[in-house]
DNA sequence: GAGTGGTCTAGACCACGAA
DNA sequence: TCGTGGTCTAGACCACTCG
């Protein structure tokens, strides 16, 4: 274990580094050295009190944020163990709010063509993930641009479980997201929403609502929505290849940083 | 302020609670009741020591608890400020590694068919976000399943700046993604990963390389590979719909918890 | 029973921001 | 200048794990 200085300007950025700092850097560089080895423990926070002439409170600051950067484990009675010797990090795509992943929809429109309570067949029964013959509220419609005016962007399927259909404000506009609906209404929160993507061809019917020329690239989006494991709503959406893409952006992020 | 008990089994769920863990309960209460709103003070450590009994070191740990819940922000000199009366949540997608981007890529082969170094025109300029004239190592291929011997997956189609393109590996087969080369031999770690999914039409030579008929359905996708600003490559994949398609999934996340 | 981390107290000095 | 949060010490008791 190297000694710690107390004489300042240790650091050109970080005058006077608070002794703790100082601490959680050396542990870093000994630990990223082999000492103590990954799967191996630490050396006991009175051992290093004792060590270094600091204070318990000052050792375990240094430790917790080792331990905040996901590089250390500590249980009571067993010690402090080395799990990274590096501070982990992952890549991360993230929202504040689950609007965004639909957030061309803002300033469009949703004529609602179809509203009916619905069992599902086989084939439903896939895309919902539950037995045919469970029902379901289903709604469909048409997103277009500028309020309605705009060109098509998608074909809509919503299907509300019917557990969570009766919505007090869903008689009138969708103007916003069901999902929202829900939450207020039954005091709850969407916990995980999967999202499938796949390239589909534009045909029959679905083209000439969409204004496209049949036989068109297309993309349908699945969303699934969970709370806990429990499915409350799936939509799906057509949207024409030539006016729609789906972009997203993943960053690195270190965890506690 | 509401006093503390001491009294044990106050929670079923964790008999005498800490007491740190027992303010923090109760200031997240007080704040969400308003007391303090969100954009106001909460009292100095100090009076909350003496108001509740406590050291500072308890205060502390409670104020840091809800801090790390992005409900209180803090500033020496001025004081501890309410900025969320409910921890502040997100929805993310996280992955340990950005080859979970492409794990359908995991025992898969790329069959390499072109490699050669060139100058962006002015459609390439725009995937690539560069200058038309700009040089970059191009590398395209079939990939395909089972160790190559299974059907076609993706045409793929990958460019590297000039300046990363010197990697000493490259010659041979491409086991691993070649952004991981270019972070071993520049030691460098991608920070940033833009990915874009298209629906299209696969047509002609295409179609026939992936082994499906003129006009199918097919997902194009576009990812571009940052260290800070700069882009280090870009790679394109195009995939039959009927092969493919791109799932994933937002969890919902407290902040700290 | 011995040793670990978890919790807690009662002091203290400092740097910073506002009046 | 004064009060704030940031840092730090020197003690202490507890719950937990393990031999």
């Amino acid at each position: 274990m190297t000694e710690l200085k107390d004489d300042p300007h240790v650091d050109a950025l970080t005058p006077t580094a608070p002794r703790h700092v100082d601490l959680a850097r050396t542990l870093m560089q000994e630990i990223r050295a082999g000492h103590p080895p990954v799967g191996g423990l630490l050396p006991p926070e009175l051992e290093l009190c004792e060590r270094l002439g600091m204070s318990r409170y000052a050792v375990r600051q240094a430790v917790q944020k080792l331990c905040s950067l996901g590089m250390l484990t500590r249980q009571a009675g067993v010690g402090t163990r080395v799990v990274s010797a590096t501070p982990v990090s992952r890549y991360v795509q993230s929202m504040d709010d689950l609007g965004d992943l639909a957030r061309y929809a803002q300033g469009t429109h949703l004529a609602v063509t179809t509203r009916n309570r619905i069992a599902a067949d086989d084939a439903l029964g896939e895309l919902l993930s539950c037995a045919p013959g469970d029902k379901w509220l289903h709604i469909a419609g048409v997103r277009r641009g500028c309020d309605g005016k705009g060109e098509p962007i998608a074909l809509v399927h919503m299907y509300v479980a019917a557990a969570y259909a009766k919505l007090p404000k869903l008689s009138g506009e969708l103007a916003v997201p069901i999902y929202t609906l829900i939450e207020e209404q039954f005091g709850i929160k969407v916990t995980r929403v999967a999202q499938e993507i796949q390239g589909l061809i534009i045909d029959g019917e679905d083209a000439d609502v969409l204004q496209v020329p049949r036989g068109s690239a297309g993309l349908r989006i699945v969303r699934t929505y969970y709370v806990g494991p429990t499915v409350i709503e799936v939509t799906t959406g057509v949207h024409p290849a030539s006016r729609f893409s789906y972009s997203m952006s993943f960053q690195l992020s270190r965890a506690g940083a």
